[in-house]
DNA sequence: GTCTTTTGAGCCAATGTTGAACCATTGACC
DNA sequence: GGTCAATGGTTCAACATTGGCTCAAAAGAC
């Protein structure tokens, strides 16, 4: 995203360095394969010696790919290669992605609540229902996401539909995982509940005004916990 | 078609070429069987010296098919490698599009206004200026699409940019195409230039909330045009 | 006081970019 | 057929960028 960098914070030792470099691969800013700023330069951003800086790279290891003449590398962790759909979502920080959740999916819902048929308010409905009923995260996850997808298909605007499928595709990259298993407590996950099942009562009763500002809260609360625990 | 080409990122690297160049293949820009400006003249475009573009079209290898004496040219590929979001634009429906269209771009529209910086706005400017001042359809369709392009690309969030040019994709499909050149009469291409201004206009004010309103006019003209005809 | 870390500076090696020149092939034109 | 411009193929030396490395002095940490 060509940061302007903003480190407002202190930095004084190699130790503060690896956690930030390490924070800015594990919430997406610097994903696989993204090429560091040089030693020279990230020595001037943090204020410090360009030694401090390469001891600080040196101790991180296999997390980092460095070439003499061209630059330090983000590694690949195996596996990634999440095929073309997922391509430019992969690489989108959690951020950039709550950003444009937060504009699609209100509208999103409004047209639903015009648009869903009996069969996808019960489709709706069920996959609600099992996602209250779901013990755990990954089940939680899960139909979490098919719930969102669910409300995607109603629009019967299919275009859509593969916006939402390519969010979800988000959700399996490793760091979001971290993200989002790491502020999914017992209390917000109840509270998540309730927010789906207000929402789904509003398509139901086909009020679009009342879904779209229902999604809207509900992303804004998912962004925030998500950014919180990114901070 | 000589296409003046708008290149206003700026290349520094074989390695920015290369991904410039993919993605004109893949928005459909160069389709299979396009032969590619002459070595010389991508140096002077990319502003890169002709060794550094040589090395970028070395590095696409299959991708491209290049003869001595003829020039080089874009491999028909067989089978869908690297699907994108822009595969779903191309079997998108208009209607559907549009529809996305209004959803996304009005946001788009006001964050731009609240987050672009003087270079955006200068670039956004010369884009408008140029759209209005373009000489038949081909010329207007392209600094249109780089119009709105340049709005996204102020909005600083990657993803957003990605989903403009998957929209921009889709003006290279014949049947879009054809639409677009039926619909667009001269009385309405100017009022497509006054609609792009009032836009410009709005975003230098800052003013998120006429700009939105703006380009939801603008966008809903565009739809009820494109879709008189299809019908 | 001793030990560790940070600093600042310099030099080296690997890689990429540049600008230029010259060659080989193609196709259009006479 | 011959000529010529256009175009990709090749090579080369100079320069720029970038990580790798060393070392002595300064600054903290205990």
């Amino acid at each position: 995203m060509a940061l302007p960098q903003a480190t407002n914070t202190r930095f004084q030792t190699a130790e503060d360095v690896v956690g930030d470099i390490q924070r800015r691969i594990e919430n997406g800013e610097w994903p696989e394969g993204h090429r560091l700023p040089p030693e020279r330069e990230l020595a001037a951003l943090y204020g410090l010696a360009r030694n401090t800086v390469r001891s600080a790279l040196n101790r991180m290891g296999t997390d980092l790919i460095r070439v003499v003449g061209r630059g330090t590398y983000v590694k690949a962790r195996n596996g990634g290669s999440v095929p073309g759909l997922g391509r430019h979502m992969k690489d989108a920080s959690p951020a950039e992605v709550m950003e444009v959740r937060l504009i699609i999916e209100p509208q999103a819902a409004a047209l639903a609540a015009h648009r869903a048929n009996s069969d996808d308010l019960a489709e709706i409905t069920e996959i609600l229902r099992r996602s209250i009923a779901a013990k755990g995260f990954a089940e939680f996850e899960h139909y979490d996401a098919a719930l969102h997808l669910a409300v995607f298909r109603a629009t019967k605007n299919q275009l859509l539909v593969d916006y939402c499928e390519a969010i979800n595709s988000a959700r399996h990259q490793p760091h979001w995982h971290r993200l989002k298993q790491k502020s999914l407590t017992d209390g917000l996950r109840s509270q998540y509940d309730r927010e789906h099942s207000a929402l789904v009562d509003a398509i139901k009763q086909r009020d679009a005004e009342k879904a779209r500002r229902l999604i809207h809260q509900h992303l804004t609360h998912v962004r925030d916990h998500l950014l919180a625990i990114d901070a």
